[in-house]
DNA sequence: CGCCGTCTTGACGAATCTCAAATAAAGTGG
DNA sequence: CCACTTTATTTGAGATTCGTCAAGACGGCG
C-alpha cells in the first residue's frame, strides 16, 4: 500500500544522490551543514569527537538530501555502502519476511543513524521509509572505516553506533518476548518520550509519526488492539489521544505499568 | 533457581581469570590451542585473515577457560573488558527485565563468539551462562581495538562480528513479532540445525541444550506450550523427540511450517 | 462534496497462558 | 548401585488475551 507511491520517490533520490560534481551546490549549502556545527552533534555520530576528528568528518560527508515522506532511502537487497545520519525528520526501518510480509523493526529520528545493519553482509538487511520530508547525511562506510583506522575516537564512535543498535535491539527482543500488549505499547511511548526529550523537545506530547497498524507492527500487535489500548489508556486517565496526537498524563503509573507492578 | 548454583562456580573462574603470570601453564598449552590452528577458525574471529594476522590475533589471545556447567563468564551490569569465543561446549545469554525476570536472549556454541553488546556502554549488557562444561577464549577488547586499527581485515572482522549480531536479533525480533508457536519453535530447531551442519555435525539429530523453559523463554512461549508442541510435531512425524534429544524426520515439511505456506 | 485511507468499536473465536496433577529424568548421599 | 530428593517434562481443563471479521466514524485531499 505504500510502497506504490515510494517508488517513483526513490528514482528521485537515486538521482539526487548519483555521483556526480555537484559543482555549486555543495560549498554553498555546506557552511550551515557542517557536522562539527551541527546541533544534534551530542547525539549522532561525532558525539565526543576533538576539533582534528570532527574536521575529518566534515570531510567524510558530502552528500546530504531531502527525501519526500514516503520515500525509500535504501531497500533491502540492495547494496550496502553508506550509513545515514537522519538531519531532520524521521523515518522507520522495515524488514521483509519470507513470505513477502514486513514488520516494521524501527522507528527514528533526528540523531539517529541508520543502516548498520549492511555493513556484515555488505547487503542492507531491511529498507530505510520516510516518515515525513526528512534531511539525511550519507557518511559513505568505506571511508568511515579509513578514517575509523587512522583515528581511536572515530573508532570508538563505529563501535557504539553498532553497540548500541544491539542493545536497542535486545530491547524490543525483550518488549516481544515477555511484555504482554498493554506494556509493549506504554514502553513503546515511554521510549519515544525519553527520545524527544534528549532532542529538546517535549517529553510529555508529542505526535506519532506511525500509523496504529505501523506501530502494532513494531509492537508485534494488531491495529485495532493498539487502538483499543489507546482508548482504554484515555479512558483510564493516563494519556490523553487525539489521532497521533499523544499527552502522557501520568507517568508514575505508566512506568509501574511498563515493570510489570500493576498486577 | 539456576543462580543460586553458579555463584560459587562464578568466583572459581574469577580466579582463573585473574589477570596473573600464568608462569608454566602459558607456552604447554598454547601449542595446540592457537587460534591460526583452530579447527573453528572458519566461523570464529580469525575467519578469512591472511598468515600475519593470524599471528597477531594468536598473540592477543593468552586467556583460556575452562567453565563448569552452569558456571557464569559475565553478568549483566559488570564491566566490559573482553569478548569471548566459546572453543567448545555452549552457553546461553539472559537479559534481565526490570522486574528481574530474566528472558533466555541467545543460545551460542562453539565458534560463536559473545560479549559484543557491552561495547558501546563499556558494561555487559547480559549475562552469560553455560550450558555443559565449556572452554571460552578471552579476546581482550581493548588489543582487538588496537589491533583491528593496525589491520584492515581484523577491522572488517570486528565490523562483521558486531553486524552479525544485529542481524541475529533482528531476526529474533522477526520471529517474535510476527510468527505463531508452532513457527517459532519450528525456526529454531531449524537454526539449529544449520548451524550444528556448519560445525560438521548432524544437522538431521542433535541434543537441546536448554529446557523446555528456556527454550520457551527464547522464543517467547510458555514452557507447556513448547512442550506440547514437540508432543504434536511427533505425532505428525514431523520430528522425533526423547527428552533432549530431536530428530528431524520431514525438512520439507518443517520448512513449510516457518515459512507460513501452512495455512 | 465525496473518496480513500485511517481509526474506533463490537462480537466472536482461536491461540496461548494459567493452574494443577501425574510422570519421567537427573542429581545426591549413603 | 540404590533409595531418595529435586528438577524437568507431559498432559488436561479452564481462563485470558489477543486476533479476526465487520461495520461505521473521522479526516484529509482532490
Amino acid at each position: 500500500m505504500e510502497s506504490a507511491a515510494a517508488v517513483p520517490l526513490h528514482a528521485e533520490f537515486q538521482h539526487t544522490l548519483a555521483p556526480r560534481p555537484r559543482p555549486l551546490l555543495r560549498d554553498v549549502s555546506r557552511r550551515q551543514t557542517l557536522c562539527s556545527s551541527c546541533k544534534l552533534r551530542g547525539l549522532c555520530f561525532s558525539e565526543g569527537l576533538d576539533a582534528e576528528a570532527l574536521r575529518q568528518i566534515d570531510e567524510l560527508v558530502t552528500t546530504r538530501t531531502w527525501l519526500h515522506k514516503g520515500a525509500t532511502l535504501f531497500r533491502a537487497g540492495t547494496r550496502f555502502n553508506a550509513l545515514y545520519a537522519i538531519r531532520s525528520g524521521s523515518c522507520k526501518t522495515v524488514v521483509l519476511s519470507l513470505d513477502g510480509q514486513g514488520q516494521v523493526a524501527g522507528y527514528h529520528m533526528a540523531g539517529d543513524i541508520i543502516g548498520s545493519d549492511g555493513i556484515g553482509t555488505g547487503v542492507h538487511g531491511c529498507e530505510a521509509v520516510m516518515l515525513e520530508d526528512t534531511e539525511v547525511c550519507a557518511l559513505p562506510f568505506q571511508q568511515v572505516e579509513d578514517l575509523s583506522r587512522r583515528n581511536s575516537h572515530v573508532q570508538r564512535n563505529v563501535h557504539r553506533l553498532l553497540s548500541r543498535e544491539i542493545a536497542r535491539e535486545r530491547n524490543i527482543m525483550m518488549l516481544l518476548g515477555t511484555m504482554r500488549a498493554e506494556q509493549r505499547l506504554v514502553a513503546f511511548l515511554l521510549d519515544l518520550s525519553e527520545r524527544y526529550q534528549e532532542r529538546g523537545y517535549s517529553s510529555r506530547e508529542f505526535v506519532l509519526r506511525l500509523t496504529r497498524e505501523e506501530i502494532g507492527s513494531y509492537l508485534g500487535l494488531k491495529l485495532e488492539t493498539v487502538s483499543r489500548l489507546f482508548s482504554r489508556f484515555q479512558r483510564e486517565g493516563l494519556i490523553q489521544v487525539q489521532g497521533r496526537v499523544v499527552k502522557l498524563l501520568d507517568l508514575p503509573t505508566l512506568k509501574q505499568i511498563v515493570s510489570g507492578t500493576t498486577a
